[in-house]
DNA sequence: TAGATTGTTAATCGATTAACAATC
DNA sequence: TAGATTGTTAATCGATTAACAATC
């Protein structure tokens, strides 16, 4: 048996996956105001990205424009969603019930791609009981007995980082498969495990080094 | 005048910029522990990735490490906070406080990336007159105003992507630079304002993909 | 000294962009 | 038909990885 070192799952063309969200929230907006075609410029222009890379991002989906005409909204909608696999919603629990755990219970983006948390789990007996906004908050002492008897293939970490490792290793104890990692704690996690860290950290990072590139020298 | 079409700022390295947050908060983690030097070996296990490029990110800070040794933590951890200008703080204001705009309120690890919000705005006028947790909130009414008089660099957008627009335009008005979009709305801006999406959705996306990768044929 | 780890230089890989033929 | 837009094939660019010499 060959040593397998295979951490992180490499996903094929990562950058148009990551795009593929705004697209769709893109032409669901043209749907609904009952367009019918857009093409490559069009969707380009609005995700500020080149035409050509539009065309390359939607061969993913393999669906097929017209040319003169463009691409079908409905078929690149359909497509989208086959691809991304919203035919079935995503269930999932929630730890962690603080502010930011909150807001995402709260988002309609998420459950707009088939995200549909189940059941939130909390340290604070206090929350436990509430519905949140309409999800059920458990006590987190009820984590490990409820996943057990729950089938959900992901749990969406928000928790505060010290406590990151001792809900997944719960987590992983039961079954779980995926892990959206909100906190900035570096996970361990078995093989077949996903892991997936989220950081908001990055963008701000990004983002100041882009304020002071355009505003180089104020000492002058 | 040569038509300039630079529309989206490109920056240097960018993934190494995304992953110096990461590389700051693990830092300063080992400082406290005491710990004096630390090996691109040890950081690349925690971090996921290959030691050859934590070396490559490493070199972005101009710090340099000693073979047989590693690097010198502290030495490092300045390295990151000079590149990304954590000098200074950021200053900046937030808009819309509903459950999202809250969590980023209550982000300490923003804080420890030197963002300081010094105002926050919403169109309840409920809402106004709070601190959140330590942050004055204002009606939305007062934006243009306040936003003329205190000068900040950057403003965080949390509103409903319907009203995003309208707020962007304001803020450009009186001289914002950079917009931090956490709405799912295409802003439009002009060549001299940063305006940088982030997109919870993305993340998802990548993971639902990864996830159905994993277990391809429950069909079977 | 011997050996571990850095830093440098080159190779590979994948994403984006360019050019243009196909087609409606 | 003429012209706009797609889809294909090739070129470029940048990020990651590999190889290995330098060095403590």
């Amino acid at each position: 048996m060959p040593s397998m070192k295979r951490r992180v799952l490499k996903i094929d063309k990562l950058p148009t996956v990551r795009r593929l969200p705004a697209y769709l929230t893109l032409l669901r907006e043209l749907y609904l105001k009952g367009e019918q075609f857009v093409s490559s410029a069009f969707l380009a222009e609005r995700m500020e990205i080149e035409p050509i890379l539009v065309r390359k991002d939607l061969e993913l989906t393999r669906i097929n424009g017209t040319p003169r005409i463009g691409y079908c909204i409905g078929d690149l909608i359909k497509g989208i969603e086959d691809f991304l696999g919203l035919g079935e919603t995503l269930d999932a629990f929630l730890v962690g019930v603080g502010q930011f755990g909150t807001s995402i219970l709260y988002n309609r983006e998420l459950t707009n791609l088939g995200l549909r948390i189940v059941a939130a789990f909390d340290k604070d007996p206090q929350k436990a009981g509430a519905l949140v906004p309409e999800v059920p908050v458990f006590d987190m002492v009820r984590l490990a007995e409820l996943s057990q008897r729950i089938d959900v293939g992901l749990a969406i970490l928000c928790v505060p980082p010290e406590d990151a490792q001792e809900v997944t290793d719960i987590l992983v104890a039961s079954g779980i498969k995926g892990i959206w990692n909100f906190t900035s704690a570096n996970l361990v996690v078995p093989e077949d495990v996903i892991a997936q860290k989220e950081d908001l950290a990055s963008g701000l990072a990004v983002l100041s080094v882009k304020l002071n590139r355009i505003q180089p020298a104020l000492l002058d």
